[in-house]
DNA sequence: CTGCGTAGC
DNA sequence: GCTACGCAG
């Protein structure tokens, strides 16, 4: 009778043991998370996920969607104090240990003739050592053409720190389009999409504008790529602002109007 | 800034 | 397999 009670202990002891494990044993990862608990983007803009898989990082956060092997968004928040010119060393891309269906290894896109293009930009977190490298988990990069990535995108990545020094505090969300059909690099199979998509909030004034870009290099002044946000959920089948009420949205979502952003 | 490829340990 | 360096848009 009392051994019988004993190993029931330890049974549960053991069952109690394994549960800890599974949910706080995490792989290596690049080191020491900057102490602070910091500016994490408030719940209120979480978009919806498609998929359920939300990641959350110290300094951005994405939905993985692992069909795609890509994340369908990241978001992060770029404040002024981030935006420092540090210079620091670029790590190697590493698979995201809080994916857990593993992202994507970097070796997919070798040789594919398509870069590894950040989806929240390595330049807008070089605030700490940290935050830079947690832009190198493989789950925060598309294949994007070299010319798009290093052209256009780039521009539109730098008019976004503009628009943080100007503006102040903003909420970016970005991503690949992904739809069935798109080309796929690597043993993995990850797709290519054909079109990105960035959403910029100005967190003070409730203007936001969003932009849609085929994956290749243009001429086009920025403005030139201006939609609605709308179209954007249309296409992705995201929600977006979905924790806002929805005069909120209907305002922001439905018009392109970029009057109070300075190209 | 955005990255890649190659050489060498 | 990882790092350092040079190079390109």
């Amino acid at each position: 009778m009392k051994n019988k009670t004993i190993y029931s202990i330890l049974f549960a002891l053991c069952l109690i043991g394994f549960w800890v494990f599974k949910n706080f044993y995490t792989p290596a990862t690049y080191s020491n998370p900057d102490s602070s608990n910091e500016e994490m983007v408030e719940e209120v803009f979480l978009p919806s996920s498609t998929t359920g898989d939300i990641v959350r990082h110290e300094h951005y956060m994405l939905s993985y969607n692992e069909p795609f092997e890509q994340a369908e968004w990241v978001l992060y928040e770029l404040k002024k104090s981030h935006l420092t010119y540090d210079d620091r060393k670029r790590p190697y891309f590493i698979e995201d240990p809080k994916v857990k269906t593993k992202s994507a290894d970097w070796r997919n896109y070798r040789g594919s003739g398509y870069d590894r293009g950040h989806l929240c930009p390595a330049g807008d977190r070089r605030f700490s050592e940290y935050a830079y490298n947690e832009t190198f988990y493989t789950s925060n990069i598309s294949p994007q053409d070299r010319d798009f990535n290093a052209g256009v995108w780039n521009r539109l990545e730098q008019k976004v720190r503009y628009w943080c020094k100007t503006y102040g505090d903003l909420v970016v969300i970005t991503g690949g389009i992904l739809e069935s059909g798109l080309e796929e690099i690597g043993e993995e199979d990850v797709d290519v999409p054909k079109t990105f998509y960035k959403i910029v909030l100005q967190k003070n004034n409730n203007k936001a504008v969003a932009f849609l870009m085929p994956n290749k290099e243009s001429k086009e002044p920025l403005h030139h790529f201006l939609v609605s946000i709308d179209s954007i959920e249309k296409l992705t089948g995201i929600n977006f602002f979905e924790k806002q009420n929805e005069v909120w949205q209907d305002e922001l979502e439905s018009e392109v109007d970029a009057s109070s952003w300075k190209f």
